[in-house]
Parts: structure tokens; C-alpha cells; sequence
DNA sequence: GTCTATAGAGTGATAGAC
DNA sequence: GTCTATCACTCTATAGAC
């Protein structure tokens, strides 16, 4: 990654450009946000961005590789920070996700998950560059899963876990924009705890020594 | 809803106009998507298009008021033509989808899930309608899952079980597309039909005698 | 209801001085 | 690298004849 600060602290121009086209494509959109809105933003004119950036598009593809490495230290090392628990990081990234969807009344959701439904079809690069930032989020909580050792079944499958916790959460966040509250987010991280429970997932709750039957407030009826 | 056939069989022209813009935004999105479009692909002047809706904005409502109506014919109703088993139903229906995807190269995914990303944040009516379109499939899940009685556990919740259904076809649905493959959304099949296994839903599968152990290609390695 | 024509704003992108 | 100015085009929406 190019340096983004110089000697004095001050941000690069193109650090700031993409962090900001990174703010309103989430906040808008890719095509409901325009060229001469992201420099004014910014702070630039419209040549200025033209420098660093050939087209919009190009724009899209550094942000998307920006955000490759924005996932670590904005999303995921904050989770480590909190709890040691390999298995309680994955469900406080969660709660995380929840925290901010609540900050924003149930708007704006997930950055990346908003692009790839809005510019994969028409943008293989662009298509590519999201696939990796799923990849790259999928690979983090793999990890700690794999750090959680036997505290899951052996024959677990640690990565098509990961990538289930991402799909959950995807589904998750988008009924809940729809929906305008977080109830639906609420139930499909519910609904994952069970089933993470019933795989026979040792949480840090079961190892307080509560007497898990899978069931209450999950799947089944209160 | 409004009669869109005159007596010769001839479709309504308000009907085409909502036809192909349903189509386009699910094909390109909803601002990728310009009015002029719209009405050429749909043989129709702008200003007509006018005539019948006076706004984008409108026509997005009248659109998703539309795919109300449209679900049961074109997504709901083959599922339970081509089974008759209630359980079994779910998991048809989450593969037509994947053929759906299949046919175009793991594009254009989920039409109401990708407006709910796109447009939900800055357009209330909007977003109600969004909501109602989720309701409405779920609604439909749940009751086969009613259906299926005491083949599920007497203490399942339909209803948040079949919302779960959703949540995790379109998460998979979603990384998919950014993937450009289907193995994301079949390995979230998989799961949910592992997670049905160990709720204890009785599937045709398990039915038919064979062993289960939650197990094999779902979660666990092979 | 349908047609042509176009207004007025906004779009992505560029030129060329500094 | 930054600035001003602007091009060529597309966008949503409207006017008004038929």
C-alpha cells in the first residue's frame, strides 16, 4: 500500500479521495453518487481527481482495493481487542455490525455487500476486487475458528463455516434495511448461534456451564 | 389489480411499461436504468410513459407494488407444481433460483433484494413495499413449513425459520455474484438443509430411510 | 392515450494555464 | 499537483399538437 500520510500526519490527496468516494458509495451508492459530489467532499476539484483517477471506474477499483485493507484495522482488529474468545469474536463482529446499522437507523448496511449487488454483473475487475474482500472477511473468521481447535467438532468445516457466518450476515442486514428495524438481523445471528450450538460449537456461554438444549429464543418458540 | 389484458389478449400498455422496467432494474438497477430506456425497450414514447406514472420515482413504487403480484405466478406456484411435499418445497425453490443464476452466468441474482440494497436507505414508500415483497415470500415459505406439521418439532418457529430461509439464499445469492461461481450459494444450501437436519426437520431424504448424520457435504469435511 | 420536441439540470471527462 | 473553465452528453421531466 502507497503511504497515506506525509512527515506532518496530513493525508495524502488520493488517501482522502478514496475514503471519502469510499463513504458515499456506501452511503449512495456506485451510480447515485457523482464524480464532481466525491470532489467536493474531498476537497478537490474535479481535475485534481482526474489526476490520480482516469475514469469513475478506475475510482471504484482503487476503492475497492482500499477496502481490502481498511477491513483489518477499521472491522476486524477492534473484534480481536474486545475478546480473546475465538468463538465469541465471531458473534461480538456481529454485534458490531448491529451497533453501526443501529447508529444509522438500519441504513447503509454492509459497503462491500451494497457493490457487489449494485456494479458485479457489467464490471469483471470490479466483480473480482468484491470477491476478494468477501474472501478477505471470510478468511479472518476462519482463522479464529481454526484457533477455536476442539472447541469444534473435528470434521467442522472451519472455512464453509466462515463463509456461512458472511451469508447470514449478508441476508441478515438486507432484511433489515427492508424491513426498517433490526428485528430480522436480530433473529438471523440468533438463528446462526443455534445453529453453531447444534453443530456442537463449544461457545463461551456453554462453557459457563449453561445448559444448552439449542433451543431458547433461536429457532424455537420462547 | 388492474385488468392488463384487453379483450383480444393484447397486453395493457401500463402493464409493459412495468414489465420491462421491472426487468431492466433487475438487469442494470434501479439509477443505471434511465426513463428513455425503459420506454423504448417497452415500444412506448417517453412522454407516455408520463402519461402513466409522473415520476421515476412513482414508477419504481408502481414497479415493486407489481412484483407483489408477480411472485406467486412466476416464482411460487411452479415450486408446488413440482412437489407436493412441503419440505421439500423450500429446497425447489432455492434450486430454481440457483438454475435461474445458472442460465445467466451467476448475474442479476435476487430482483427485489438487489433494490432493497440500492434504494431502501432514501426512499421510505420504497422501502415498506421492499419489505412487503420479503414478507410475501416468506409469508409463502411459512406456510409450507405449517404444512409439514409435526414433521418439524412442535416448538420450531415457522415463520423465523422460513425468514431464515431468505436470509441465507440471499446472502448466498449475493456472494455468488461476486464470486462469478454458484459454489457460494450451494454451499449455503447445503448448511441451511444441514441446519433443517439438526432442528430436526424430517426431510424427504430422511424419510426415505437414509442414514442421517447431519453430517456428510454439508458443514462437515468429507 | 400517443406523438414530437425540448427544456434545464446534472453527468463523466478534458484542456491548458499556473 | 492544483486550478478554472467547459465540452459533449445523458438525465428526468414537460409542453403542446394530434
Amino acid at each position: 500500500m502507497i503511504a497515506q500520510l506525509d512527515p506532518n500526519g496530513a493525508e495524502d490527496t488520493r488517501h482522502r479521495i478514496l475514503r471519502i468516494a469510499f463513504q458515499l458509495f456506501h452511503e449512495q451508492g456506485y451510480h447515485a453518487t457523482g464524480v464532481a459530489t466525491i470532489a467536493r467532499e474531498a476537497n478537490v476539484n474535479p481535475g485534481s481527481l482526474y489526476h490520480f483517477f482516469e475514469s469513475k471506474d478506475a475510482l471504484l477499483l482503487a476503492v475497492l482495493d482500499f477496502a481490502l485493507d481498511y477491513l483489518g484495522p477499521a472491522v476486524m482488529d477492534p473484534v480481536e481487542q474486545a475478546t480473546t474468545d475465538p468463538v465469541e469474536r465471531v458473534f461480538v463482529l456481529l454485534q458490531n455490525y448491529r451497533q453501526r446499522m443501529a447508529r444509522e437507523s438500519c441504513r447503509l448496511g454492509c459497503p462491500i455487500g451494497n457493490l457487489a449487488l449494485e456494479v458485479s454483473d457489467g464490471n469483471p475487475a470490479a466483480r473480482e476486487l468484491l470477491h476478494k474482500n468477501f474472501e478477505n472477511w471470510t478468511g479472518r473468521v476462519e482463522r479464529w475458528l481454526t484457533a477455536a481447535g476442539d472447541r469444534l467438532p473435528r470434521d467442522v468445516d472451519r472455512r464453509r463455516l466462515a463463509r456461512f457466518v458472511l451469508t447470514v450476515m449478508e441476508g441478515g442486514l438486507m432484511q433489515s434495511r427492508a424491513a426498517g428495524h433490526l428485528g430480522p438481523f436480530d433473529e438471523a445471528t440468533a438463528l446462526l448461534r443455534d445453529y453453531f450450538s447444534r453443530v456442537g460449537v463449544s461457545t463461551a456461554r456453554s462453557r459457563r456451564g449453561r445448559k444448552t438444549r439449542h433451543a431458547k429464543g433461536k429457532v424455537t418458540k420462547r
